[in-house]
DNA sequence: TTTTGAGTTGTTCGA
DNA sequence: GTCGAACAACTCAAA
């Protein structure tokens, strides 16, 4: 009766599970395995911690329901799974394949010295839409602009089948040791989660429903209305697909069911644009901490910059949208999209803060902190990644705030000190006449920051810098 | 093989 | 208020 181990990662999920699909037809006996490892190479931040606890539990409650359950164990991985095998007698290993140049480098060894000790092991691809390495240009180079990108990925024919369902059964659990849940204490000592509750719904089933409902209701208006924070417009499901809760090809095929939807091709765009950061962070394999671009190695981040930093992470820079997107992403894990943009921008150009500051913070505070769409976002904001945004391209996050947030609905709900200035100065409350200010109750400096940096010099500051770097190869 | 032009989630300035 | 031009640089496909 053989014995098969599904290593668990970042695909916390039954459905369109290769791994696990295989190991069900195959095999007699199926252990569920997740490794948790801390002090690994990137460890994942706090809030994805919290998201993981309960994307866990909830794995484990399906796998019991199908009479199985879930082992979780601590330690370097290779070690766990030699005395998985020790333990339990199993015979193979399977896992859906990461794309991390770190994880590569882990997985590969893993995959070699199982294999010489006589395993079965079998990796496959779970997560993306194509590999990194399907698609080259016909020099056989990487591609380092999206739109060329996703054309060659369109004139490839995407997936052979359809995604797989959940297997019906699953082979029977050895009795093997587990370790609790709880012990990994992945849920925070202070309650700054409290708000994370209402937010989310983590595990498969939140991710089906998540999906459910942006193919029933939102996608058709996709593509403008994701642009507008204050709306309900994206899709939700970027924490899901960083977790593996459901799969790219799922999404994929549920939202091409309707193709007459014209919000379809802008977000399936956005899927392939997740392709492409795993791309790039494939074939770049050091952007993880360097600019793509190495001139900006020589470009001047300004220095001492803590109190400002600060100011930026905690939501206090004086600057509302920029306030309300940090807030956002402080109480909920999240932050829009168009928002995110808007926030990097401003760390990365007003207070010329290095990108790579601004990462961290994300990958510690997102829920749906992903290291190649981190890498690349920041990246692309900076204007040293792939899409060689041009240097002078500056948000102004005024001007973004009017455009985006014309209602100032989004700054109300995130910045409700100064909820009571009209529209026409809520977007910058330092122009405010004195007078309109006092009728508000907004005291500047007192009930709401003011702005830590003049937005105009700081846009001419930041064009010298790039024009600086300019001369450099 | 070399050249040309499209693409690129923006802002500012001046007519 | 609205519109086009200017702001540079580089990749990549098509001619």
């Amino acid at each position: 009766m053989s014995t098969a181990i599904v290593w668990f990662r970042r695909d916390l999920r039954l459905t369109d599970q290769p791994a696990l699909s295989y190991a069900a037809q195959h095999h007699q006996h199926l252990i569920a395995l997740y490794i948790h490892r801390d002090g690994e190479d990137h460890p994942i931040g706090a809030a994805s911690r919290w998201w993981l606890h309960h994307s866990l539990f909830a794995l484990n409650e399906s796998l019991i329901a199908k009479q199985s359950r879930l082992i979780i164990r601590q330690g370097q991985c290779l070690e766990v799974l030699e005395k998985i095998i020790k333990e339990s007698k199993a015979e193979a290993v399977f896992w859906n394949r990461l794309y991390e140049p770190h994880l590569i480098a882990r997985d590969s060894i893993i995959k070699e010295t199982l294999i010489q000790k006589g395993l079965i092991v079998k990796s496959f691809n779970a997560s993306l839409l194509n590999e990194p390495w399907a698609i080259t240009k016909s020099d056989g180079q990487p591609y380092q602009v999206f739109t060329a990108y996703m054309n060659a990925c369109l004139k490839q024919s995407p997936f052979a089948s359809k995604p797989l369902s959940a297997p019906k059964q699953l082979p029977s659990s050895p009795p093997i040791k587990s370790d609790s849940l709880k012990k990994l204490s992945l849920l925070p000592k202070i309650a700054w989660d409290k708000n994370f509750y209402a937010c989310w719904q983590p595990g498969e089933l939140g991710a089906h429903r998540t999906l459910n409902d942006f193919a029933k209701t939102r996608v058709s208006h996709y593509a403008t209305a994701r642009d507008f924070p204050a709306t309900h417009g994206t899709s939700l499901l970027s924490p899901h697909l960083a977790f593996g809760e459901i799969s790219a090809h799922t999404i994929h095929t549920t939202l091409s069911k309707n193709s007459s939807q014209n919000g379809n091709s802008s977000y399936l765009r956005q899927l392939y644009w997740r392709d492409f950061a795993n791309y790039l962070l494939f074939h770049f394999p050091d952007t993880k901490n360097q600019p793509l671009d190495k001139r900006f190695l020589h470009f001047a981040w300004r220095k001492n910059t803590k109190k400002e930093f600060n100011a930026w992470s905690k939501g206090q820079t004086g600057i509302p949208i920029v306030d309300a997107g940090m807030r956002e992403l402080w109480s909920t894990g999240w932050m829009h999209n168009r928002v995110r943009m808007i926030t990097a921008s401003f760390l990365c150009k007003n207070l010329r803060i290095s990108w790579q500051q601004g990462a961290q913070w994300f990958w510690d505070t997102l829920v749906d902190a992903d290291l190649a769409n981190n890498t690349m976002g920041w990246q692309w904001v900076a204007g040293c990644g792939a899409d060689a945004a041009p240097y002078f391209r500056i948000f102004n996050p005024v001007l973004q705030s009017e455009k985006f947030d014309e209602g100032g609905d989004y700054l109300k709900k995130w910045v409700p000190e100064i909820a009571g200035l009209p529209n026409k100065y809520i977007h910058a409350p330092w122009q405010t006449p004195a007078e309109i200010l006092n009728e508000s109750g907004v005291v500047l400096g007192k009930t709401y920051p003011h702005p830590i940096v003049d937005l105009s010099q700081s846009r001419i500051d930041a064009l010298a810098a790039f024009s600086h770097i300019k001369t450099y190869k």
